[in-house]
DNA sequence: CAACAAATGCTACGATCGTAGCATTTGTCG
DNA sequence: CGACAAATGCTACGATCGTAGCATTTGTTG
């Protein structure tokens, strides 16, 4: 199907047990959404597991009543858990599209019958947390100890899809790497003389990742 | 028994299914460190649950080959978990005694087993997972809106204890909010004239954690 | 009591950031 | 083609940070 090879672009989906894989894809739906729209429209209580089938997703947490953070996007095959039924409280995150996009919705009212029925569910599941985990800590960590320069570099790099496209406005770069748009631009300027990116207007290339990457130390 | 009431001052473990608990502490062994000692001591592959019983941890991040960050304390009641078992690759946080302390280490082989005893299991562990990814996400959101002195005044307001003693030297809290210790150090200077903390030698006490909150805009 | 290590307070300098605002370019929609 | 919105580039200023180093205080250890 042409959905399950859309999925398997992402790591965690492509090294899922196969059967696992065709039971989430069984249990849930595909959403087309316009840009700007929500996976949960307000109000809307379900959650569950989502997949990103096409398009690009912006990944938001709250901080404080009314504002939110973006910090971090999601592209083809990406998969983000947005229970709220195991945890209580808030939602982790929130995410809407940042273009069109197709996403296919796993209630979580579904993950406890598949796992009656495959075993290892439950190992999958827990998988796709440690990444999530992982992914949040590690990106904090380098938050704090790089400076404004290597953070823009080493996000640059991060959110290069296959092409090298970076599916972001620099003021979205800023706010992923907590500077004010001029900062982040003069940053990106910085690496484009270098020959490591390339902007334009409403585009911006990678064309050097590993560049990126060691600059940033990594 | 005086374990269970220690780890019981945690939320997560406080609000587990009972039987889930008394199989957790049936299936862990209690482990005293030293000052600056690692949980798991190098080279060991050893991974899984982690329960504060007694003292503070520090946990650290990586970031590169050759250098870590520290990104919070862990107090009595706290649990984390280090598994490697699913998720694949570098352990996302390693954790030494900031001072003496004592731990509940619960291996990751153990869990299965405990699963197939006790229905709901998995929910506990994912359960962990969310109370983990939501404090990691909404740091680092916090850590890319707030500025410096704001991140300053809610790391202390989340690093004290009941008594409001915060277990960090001022070091630490700049390491932790990505700030030299000069610039932590006046901040928490500014916010001690406003009465909210009280610096000390190895101590700093806060006074008011509401206002530090309110001060950062929640 | 004396020596030592650890933590805190402080100085000067250069570099960078944030705010606020505006001009220019680009793409889109009528 | 013209009007509009969006994104990027840029200016000036004040405020803050980081580096590097040193002095002082505190607690511990001999």
């Amino acid at each position: 199907m042409e959905l399950l090879d859309a999925l398997k672009r992402g790591r965690w989906f492509a090294a899922l047990d196969p059967a696992l894989a065709a039971a989430l894809v069984a249990a849930g739906r595909v959403v087309t959404l316009g840009e700007g729209q929500w996976i949960y429209s307000e109000g809307d209580e379900e959650t569950g597991l989502c997949l990103v089938v096409d398009g690009v997703l912006r990944l938001e947490a709250s901080v404080g009543p009314d504002r939110d953070v973006l910090i971090g996007l999601a592209g083809p095959g990406q998969a983000i858990g947005q229970s709220r039924r195991f945890g209580g409280g808030r939602r982790i995150i929130t995410a809407r599209a940042q273009r069109a996009a197709r996403v296919l919705l796993v209630p979580d009212a579904a993950l406890p019958g598949i796992a009656a029925s495959i075993p290892g569910a439950w190992t999958g599941i827990v998988s796709l947390l440690y990444d999530q985990l992982d992914a949040a800590v590690h990106g904090a960590a380098l938050n704090l100890s790089l400076t404004p320069r290597q953070r823009i570099a080493i996000r640059l790099a991060q959110l290069a899809d296959a092409r090298g496209e970076v599916p972001a406005t620099q003021a979205d770069i800023a706010e992923m790497c907590g500077l004010s748009r001029k900062a982040a631009s003069g940053h990106i300027l910085a690496l484009a003389t270098r020959g490591w990116v390339a902007p334009g207007y409403r585009s911006l290339r990678v064309l050097d990742g590993a560049a990126l990457r060691g600059f940033a130390g990594v």
